[in-house]
DNA sequence: GTCTATAGGCTGATAGAC
DNA sequence: GTCTATCAGCCTATAGAC
């Protein structure tokens, strides 16, 4: 009973995703170029081969693990926008829900896709660049709800979404290096949680897109004793 | 006489200002790992053992890049933190001066400096992490007279710091990639101007970072005539 | 599926002529 | 200051054994 058999029985897949897990990290860490594939194999305790083996080479697996990521953040961020509930709520539980995926469930997801946008490389016009549109279409559509009864002001539904994300993405992709800045007794502020972080977006972007008081006309109650 | 000393007579450090001009955009572009020396040499018009004599090598060209252009945004966001004006309108500034330095001055800047900071690499601990603090102090001292005169909500400075920057640096580093892909008709929506988008994050920022009315102490005039 | 060995390309750096 | 020529190192990919 071999090593090797032991592992296949136990999941099929399991050099497959260590792989990817290790690429994850090191691609979102040091970039597509900065990354080498012996670093990679070295991490996922496999052997360097393996990586054409399993993706056809060093871009197959950055594209494959560049593609899943996104299609899942994707697939989270549609189902909310087609929730009937109201558009502010609908935003605070997009941004919580990024939270959850930049710090549990994908936590390289931010600076893997931040990295990949501001290179545009080769990935960026087959793969990446749908499902950023997607991700657009979804924030908008909320937006313009939004504006469309009045709880927002009127806004580009664009500009709107990059503010948002940018703020995102910057915020949670940058966590390591301010962590360390930390631990170095560096940083002349204390380090927010990330839960903090999470209410304080919500309230810029609810805050920031809100409907002036008393300005439009669908807006009415403003004194009025129960709602 | 050859063409050397005309070249150098005109400018002293014609060449080394090239090197820099073209390594700025191809290290913005494709990253530091991504960028070659080869690349660079032949769009600055020079010889690539050039860099060597210059810079000591292809890292420090990289760190004398960084470094000055990020000597320039601290000195400029510190001048304006040292301002009386009212805090509302240096953030309002603040943002006006990035959006000129961002496409006027230094069209590089943000893409290099989002870069650096998510993989913070062997130029960080040095040369941008002081530098990144400088900037934090200069926007953590408008916010914090803000809040003192109760103009902005009790906001933690660091947090407010991050989502300001973050969308700023994510809005302008992305922007090539997002005029390619509106150039191939696939963006659904219409792209806003960069005027558009300035006064968009400062209203993001000066209402989401706004005291409620009517709810402190210290906001007595509301309805004044004058004031 | 996994591994070793190796090929082949490209990269950054520099010695030395001009 | 500039250029040519060259080198050593590293990197990805893969053929072929197991």
């Amino acid at each position: 009973m071999t090593t090797e058999r032991i592992r296949r029985h136990r999941h099929p897949d399991a050099t497959r995703e260590a792989l990817i897990r290790a690429a994850t990290e090191l691609f979102a860490l040091r970039g597509f170029d900065g990354a080498t594939i012996d670093e990679i194999a070295t991490k996922a305790g496999a052997n360097k081969a393996l990586i054409s083996y399993y993706f056809r080479g060093k871009r197959g697996l950055y594209t494959a693990i560049l593609q899943s990521t996104l299609e899942v953040a994707v697939a989270r961020l549609r189902a909310l926008a087609e929730s009937p509930r109201s558009p502010a709520d609908l935003l605070r539980e997009f941004i919580a829900s990024f939270h959850q995926m930049a710090t549990i469930d994908r936590p390289y997801f931010p600076a893997l896709v931040l990295r990949e946008v501001v290179t545009s490389g080769k990935a960026f016009n087959d793969t990446v660049a749908p499902q950023i549109i997607a991700l657009l279409q979804s924030i908008r559509a909320i937006i313009e709800r939004g504006v469309r009864e009045g709880v927002f002001r009127p806004v580009d539904p664009l500009l709107a979404h990059l503010s948002i994300i940018g703020s995102l993405l910057f915020f949670y992709a940058t966590e390591p290096p301010r962590r360390r800045l930390a631990a170095q007794g560096r940083l002349p502020v204390s380090l927010p949680s990330p839960d903090e972080f999470v209410r304080h977006i919500q309230e810029m972007v609810i805050r920031g897109l809100a409907q002036d008081r008393s300005s439009g006309e669908t807006v009415v109650r403003d004194r009025g004793e129960h709602q």
